[in-house]
DNA sequence: ACGCTGACTTGGCAAAACAAAAGTCAGAAG
DNA sequence: CTTCTGACTTTTGTTTTGCCAAGTCAGCGT
């Protein structure tokens, strides 16, 4: 199995490691179980508290520290409601950065689907509401080339400094 | 901000829980901060277990009980190699399983590249070595739509148990 | 057989994640 | 002001993740 060609100062991997990494920095907001599937449920259209600790099927403890976690992180904003004769409470609604990490948790069930589903593609159909086709993530170029794996190449962003042999260390 | 449009049976989110959850299934073989960038490394090209631990970071206890697991739940296979003089020694290779995952993780990449790093457009440029564009995930249906969080539906799974009350229940 | 050494395994510990239970707070109505 | 009750906060306990350090194993060469 191919791998990503690491390119320019990257591609001696002894040289470098992966220190400023958005992936990493990606898993300190959302890499805990509970913030994935609380974002899940914000995806299905959960706005209230209670409505995620159901659904998440988590504490109100744990559902009150990931929801305040990913309201001070940006993705979720808190909206007061007020319900007739009830007082003031808020609802978590996703913002532009939480609605953004969508294809992250897309792949990932998708992915579930695939290998891990007890039924062949997984229990549910993604589909794109406008013209009933089912929904995948891809991994695609700017000229609309659908890229595998081993079609990838990676390189040192230009807005860093030079790729003298101190910038590849500092990559992600 | 507009959500997922819950279709059939899971119109109503007050009779179901996503218990079958791909999402989640996944992350009970990859939720793990060192499975993340375990893989990370994979898709980087590492191969050898001095290169996990130095790369990812971690302890050789962590290397060992994260390549095992994702050896195990069919991720990266074991490969024997020999350097002249060598004792045997095994590569963990990524399968097409372990392949597979990679949309996820360059999501989970595209999404801390443009919401967490330190550098707009993050430390690294990822593009499809064919043709030198910037690669980036995208959300699609069959017919080529780019799709966003207002355009999905979602539906039980046709191959499961017809829509009754108790199919919703059981969804991802 | 021994020596070598990279790839693990093991034991103990700390931190993080999470559960259960109890308690407090907040904002409305009366 | 009191009452109500959902949304938290806090405390205690358990499990998981990961670190450190030491030890064992495995497969080669001599």
């Amino acid at each position: 199995m191919e791998s990503i060609t690491l390119q320019g100062g990257l591609s001696d991997r002894d040289t470098w490691r992966a220190t400023s990494c958005s992936i990493a920095k990606a898993l300190e907001v959302v890499g805990t179980r509970s913030a994935m599937l609380t974002m899940r449920e914000a995806y299905y259209g959960a706005h209230r508290f209670e409505e995620f600790v159901r659904r998440v099927e988590i504490t109100e403890a744990v559902a009150a520290t990931r929801l305040r976690e990913l309201t001070a992180a940006g993705l979720l904003s808190r909206v007061p409601y007020q319900d007739p004769g009830q007082r003031t409470r808020h609802e978590y609604h996703l913002t532009q950065m939480g609605a953004d990490l969508l294809p992250a948790l897309l792949a990932l069930m998708q992915w579930g689907d695939r290998y891990l589903a007890e039924q062949p593609g997984g229990p549910l159909n993604v589909t794109h509401v406008g013209c009933g086709e089912p929904v995948t993530v891809d991994v695609r170029c700017a000229a609309g080339h659908e890229v595998d794996l081993g079609g990838l190449g990676v390189q040192v962003s230009r807005t860093r400094k030079t790729p003298a042999s101190a910038s590849p260390r500092a990559a992600r």
